[in-house]
DNA sequence: TTTTTATTTAGATATTAGCCTAATTATTTA
DNA sequence: TAAATAATTAGGCTAATATCTAAATAAAAA
């Protein structure tokens, strides 16, 4: 849990996920998207990754990252603690 | 938002966060409970207030930390950005 | 008013984090 | 097999973070 914190702490990290959302790309599309090299955005991943927040599936010489239910869990969870101090909306479910 | 990202990462302050779920507390008696120097207790709490996740009130000689929703609302609702994507069981609310 | 108590602010130090360039590994194509 | 492509790993540099001790501020008690 301690890792999922670490990397939800940081912006690029962030849009990562978001960019996620719209479904698995490559390490090398993902890059594309951001002004960083390379090597800092496979950094990122790995951090996401050990945080379970994303999945890495080889694929021939390409890696695809997508999102990983897991580490968002890990957070939930987490933040349910405090839930029955306040109110919040029911999240929106994909039925 | 950035700043409760931040005020999250890191144990002592989650643990301070839990604390104050039993109720408001003084700064003295949040530090009794942490192998930490005031002084660095009191630099937590900082970022917590920062971060809206906690209010402190001054009463006399003390002040009195309690959780402050908003923090944790802007943390909501950036996990709500995922929830289409996961399904996660409602939060325990309390009417 | 002097002293004690509660807490923060300031300054110093050690660790961690983020980013870059260069080098390495693995896979595909010519 | 040699060259090109995709991605990571390694090493170094700078900025940010967490913690401590010492000093400052503010309120209460003697």
């Amino acid at each position: 849990m301690e890792a999922a914190f670490k990397a939800i702490n940081d912006q690029t990290r962030r849009e990562i996920l978001q960019l996620l959302v719209g479904g698995p790309q490559n390490a090398g599309e993902i890059a594309k998207q951001f002004q960083m090299t390379k090597p800092s955005i496979s950094h990122h991943l790995d951090l996401l990754k050990q945080a379970s927040l994303i999945l890495a599936e080889k694929k021939g010489q390409f890696i695809l990252y997508s999102l990983n239910k897991e580490g968002f869990t890990q957070i939930y969870q987490w933040f349910q603690g405090f839930t029955t101090h306040f109110e919040f909306p029911k999240p929106k479910i994909r039925l």
